[in-house]
Order: C-alpha cells, then structure tokens, then sequence
DNA sequence: AATAAAATGTTATGTTATAACATAACCTAT
DNA sequence: ATAGGTTATGTTATAACATAACATTTTATT
C-alpha cells in the first residue's frame, strides 16, 4: 500500500473512533497536504483540489476543512508562513508528543522534527517565569533548506 | 529623562553610526511601538500616527518604515502574529543576542526572553542533522498572559 | 418520511502585504 | 547655489490570507 492510502485509511479510522466523519473533500484536502513536499496555503489547496480532482472547493471550505483536520491533529497550521501541512505522524502507531517545524522560507519545504524533553521542559519554564501561560511549544523555525541554500 | 526619549535617542546615535537617518515619520512609527504595551500590526501604527501626531502615513509607507527600522534591529516582527513589536534592548549598551518572543494569542502582549545558549545550541544542532540552515534562531511562543488566563 | 445535526455553498468583507510607478526631500560635488 | 544622484515618501492598484453571516444540501436517526 502506497503512502497516501496508508495515511488516508488511518485517518479514517481515527476520525471514526472521534465519532467524526472524515467526508470526500477532506480526504482531497489532505491529500493534496500529505502529497506535497511542502506547506499549501488554503488557497494552494483550492488549486490542487480543482487540478487533481477536478473538485471546486471554495476558498471557504477549505478553510473550514483545515480547521477541522487540524482538530483531529491532522494537520498543523505554521504560523509564521500562513500555510499547512499535514501531520508527519499519522500512520505512526505510537502517540507523538509537540510537533517542531523547520520550515524553508523560499520554498516552503517543511521538515517536521523533536526536540529532546528537556528543551522542552525548560521552554516551559522560561514561559512559567515570565508569568505568561503556555498554550502550545510548538516551534516553529525560520530556515533554508539544503536545496535553496 | 522619560523611557521613550532614552530610546529614540538610542535609536538616532544607532542610525547615525550606520549612516541611516531617523527621520521624522520613523521616530513616529517607532514610537508607536515603543509606548504600545503590545505588538501591533501596520495598519495599527498608520491609526497611531494619525491619533498621536496628526500625521496621515500610508500603509506602504509604514511597511516601508518597519523594514527599515528591522534592517536597524530596532524593531522585530513577530511572523505568527503578523505585528511588530519595538525591540527591548534599544537603549541598552551591551549587544544583546537572538530575541525570543512570548505572544499572547489573546491580547497581543509581548514579553521579549531568553533562552540559555545551550538551548540554541542544541536547536541548531537539530537544524544542522536536519540538512537545514538557520535563518534565525529566533523563537515565537505562543502564549496567554497573566491577564488573558 | 420527518427531523435534527453536520457539512458545504454563497456572498460579502476584513486584514495583511507587495508591486509599480510618481514625486519630494536631502546630500554632495562642482 | 545648483545640478544631479540618492534616499524617502506618496499614490494607486492589487495580491494573498482569512472570517462573518446566512443559505442550502447531505447525512444520520427516529
């Protein structure tokens, strides 16, 4: 079984256990986020979905598709580049822990990488001094990739 | 001698000694960042302007200021709010290294930290065995403040 | 089949950002 | 002092990202 199929049927499934429903535009959404080397903007996605299914999902939609992938820990949103991408780990048995991005700002290739726990750790304790509250450590880091560079 | 004069006149001696003028609208808008409690966004600063100083500047204008501030490290913007903040250590003497950012998501206030030099070590080096090349280890937490909790 | 809930469509608009070209302000060398 | 280049700002248009509000369709359940 190819990768997409893999991470199309795992998602399903896990969709189902969370009582949601994982619809056909969904699936093409994430489709076009699991086949892409690199992060999509909703509208990116609207392109792709029109290219490789010749499904016209309006930029709206998207948007609201994104939102729920990403409730369902499909997807991440990176912030610092307005784009998504989807989750490194969806056919990974294991659970996975915070998410931390490279992300290369010319062609927005994304390597998603682990930084160790106690980095983590000690992020946290740097927000807990500045009596600020932590919402997510995800991290996301402003890079080149090795093509670009 | 008030905060906001102290550092505009960091800011001056910076720029003359980088052969950069200060100008009028770039104290405004510099300004307007250093006396907000918070990141703003361009258009934000184009209504300070207009408010504070009577001084219609027009969005372009503004992007172009804050560029040029940046260029001067005498502003940061924070990519996953899309605003721009004053740098704190304008009107220190030391060099100070890269700024990390604890954003509230809520209200936009912004604690500028830092993290121990281990921890951006260990952060290039995940970059390094990634086959990426930093840009800037510059870091954007995400974030609720004490007030917004 | 009737109903309620969930998903998607539609339209409008808000927000952030840049492109392209025009004009104004300011140095600096003659 | 002024001609000519450089830097800064103005103007207009438009691109790119995102959400609000309300309508319709689809699906699941009774």
């Amino acid at each position: 079984m190819n990768k997409l199929d893999a991470v199309i049927k795992h998602a399903e499934q896990q969709c189902k256990t969370n009582g949601a429903r994982l619809t056909d535009k969904r699936k093409q959404v994430l489709s076009g986020l699991v086949q892409s080397n690199k992060a999509l903007s909703a509208y990116e996605l609207v392109d792709y979905c029109e290219t490789a299914f010749s499904a016209r999902i309006p930029a709206m939609s998207v948007y609201r598709i994104l939102d729920f992938l990403e409730s369902e820990h499909l997807v991440h949103k990176l912030n610092i580049a307005n784009k998504y991408v989807a989750c490194a780990h969806i056919s990974c048995d294991h659970a996975h822990g915070t998410p931390q991005f490279l992300i290369c700002k010319k062609c927005s290739t994304v390597k998603e990488v682990s930084i160790s726990q106690s980095t983590i750790l000690e992020l946290k304790q740097t927000v807990t001094d500045a009596d600020y509250q932590l919402i997510s450590p995800q991290l996301e880091i402003n890079c080149l990739c090795a093509q670009c560079a």
